[in-house]
DNA sequence: TCTGGGGTCCTAGGACCC
DNA sequence: TCTGGGGTCCTAGGACCC
């Protein structure tokens, strides 16, 4: 039995891991992965970092900090094959793997001392398998509960391994800043500061409603226990397909700002397609429809609607944000960004549709199944409503 | 011509029901 | 001539994560 049995697994900067095992001869270059144009960060390199690069910065700021800099385009497909491999390496270590995203996940290796030794010995054993398989480097948290291990990984970048045994807790969490802490963003980290809460230590020593009153009652609760490592220490392993997603969307950013309704509904389409596409994949079907405006200003609004039915039909989806987006009455403002999100999803299966007499629905539906089949035979290309057609 | 795209969860008010 | 209280659904917004 082991104290400390949670792990956290984190590739260090890995999109840009990745990309650099195509193109060794960037390495000690400041190196990005990410978009063009309107653009942020995916990954950056430890080098690019050293001018002050970050994930989620616009690429227009990165070329100022550091005008020399290597953008490579993200390769999704290598990505997402990296990562299978490496979730893979990690459940040859345990069975109970919890996957946060591609590049990270927590292990419980409660079950695996006899077999492999200690946490820190698996962990320093998963570190060189992955490195020797994948030629990329990760870091490892080691704690008893999910937040501390997560807090851990992060001080061990790159490239290293933290152990928090529960004798050490405090002497490593409380000196912390707060917004260290997981689930600590920007914003309550300023509130936070504001109320005189500086460090996790200073956390941990308010008593609970004081905490509450200033911050509201269920994030007043998650930071006392983030604050004494008292949240969860047991995984939730999601067993393959089994539970459906809670939400699907898609949105998109224009390369330039519109104020043409028609622009808008094309997208619109387009996004909606994507959206009803990957629910059927899946075989999922939802009922909420919430289209997604973001102006030029950068401010944001949602509308959503309610439908009796749930539906995975593009063109029922594309009817409703579209009915959202007339709604709005817009004159000329001008749109940065429009999505739209399918929510309250449930298994297509359990949806029984209630055929009316003559209904036009029965038919679209077909239509998109159509779609579905020549999409799968000739690829995502070949196959569009006739208004995405460029005519040139 | 600063600020992506994919998600999850929480809050809060109003409607509606019992 | 008063005005509870709990539960659920819907909508809109916001914080956070990678």
């Amino acid at each position: 039995m082991t104290d400390t049995p949670l792990l956290h697994v984190d590739m260090d900067a890995f999109y840009a891991s990745v990309a650099l095992r195509e193109r060794p001869d960037l390495v000690d270059q400041p190196v990005v992965v990410g978009g063009s144009g309107r653009g942020v960060v995916l990954a950056a390199n430890y080098v690019a970092r050293r001018y002050g690069v970050r994930s989620a910065l616009p690429m227009t700021r990165v070329r100022r900090l550091c005008p020399h800099v290597v953008v490579l385009a993200p390769d999704y497909a290598t990505f997402t094959s990296v990562s299978a491999s490496v979730m893979e390496t990690f459940r040859e270590v345990t069975p109970l793997v919890e996957a946060l995203s591609l590049d990270e996940a927590f292990l419980d290796v409660r079950g695996s001392a006899r077999r492999l030794g200690s946490p820190r010995q698996i962990a320093e054993r998963l570190r060189s398998m992955i490195h020797d398989e994948q030629g990329i480097t990760c870091s490892v948290g080691v704690a008893a509960s999910v937040s501390v291990a997560k807090v851990a990984s992060r001080r061990a970048k790159p490239d290293g391994i933290v152990v928090v045994p529960p004798a050490e807790l405090t002497s490593f969490l409380h000196p912390l800043d707060v917004g260290e802490l997981y689930g600590v963003g920007e914003k309550t980290r300023a509130l936070l500061h504001r109320f005189g809460f500086l460090t996790v230590g200073d956390v941990a020593h308010t008593p609970l409603a004081t905490l509450q009153a200033a911050v509201g009652a269920h994030l007043g609760r998650q930071l006392h226990h983030l604050a004494w490592g008292t949240d969860r220490g047991e995984l939730t392993v999601r067993s393959g397909t089994y539970e459906p997603e809670r939400s699907m969307g898609a949105d998109e950013t224009f390369a330039r700002d519109t104020d043409d309704r028609e622009v808008v509904v094309r997208e619109l389409l387009r996004l909606s397609a994507r959206v009803a596409g990957r629910m059927r994949s899946a075989r999922v079907a939802g009922r909420t429809v919430t289209l997604k405006v973001r102006f030029s200003d950068f401010t944001t609004i949602t509308r959503s609607r309610t439908l009796a039915e749930a539906t995975d039909v593009t063109v029922e989806i594309h009817r409703t944000a579209t009915h959202l987006y007339d709604a709005l009455g817009l004159q000329r403002a001008r749109l940065r960004l429009v999505g739209v999100r399918v929510e309250g999803l449930v298994p297509r299966a359990t949806v029984h549709h209630q055929l009316a007499l003559g209904e036009p629905e029965r038919g679209w539906a077909e239509a998109d199944r159509a779609v579905d089949r020549a999409t799968r035979r000739f690829g995502a290309a070949a196959v569009r409503p006739a208004s995405l057609v460029r005519r040139d």
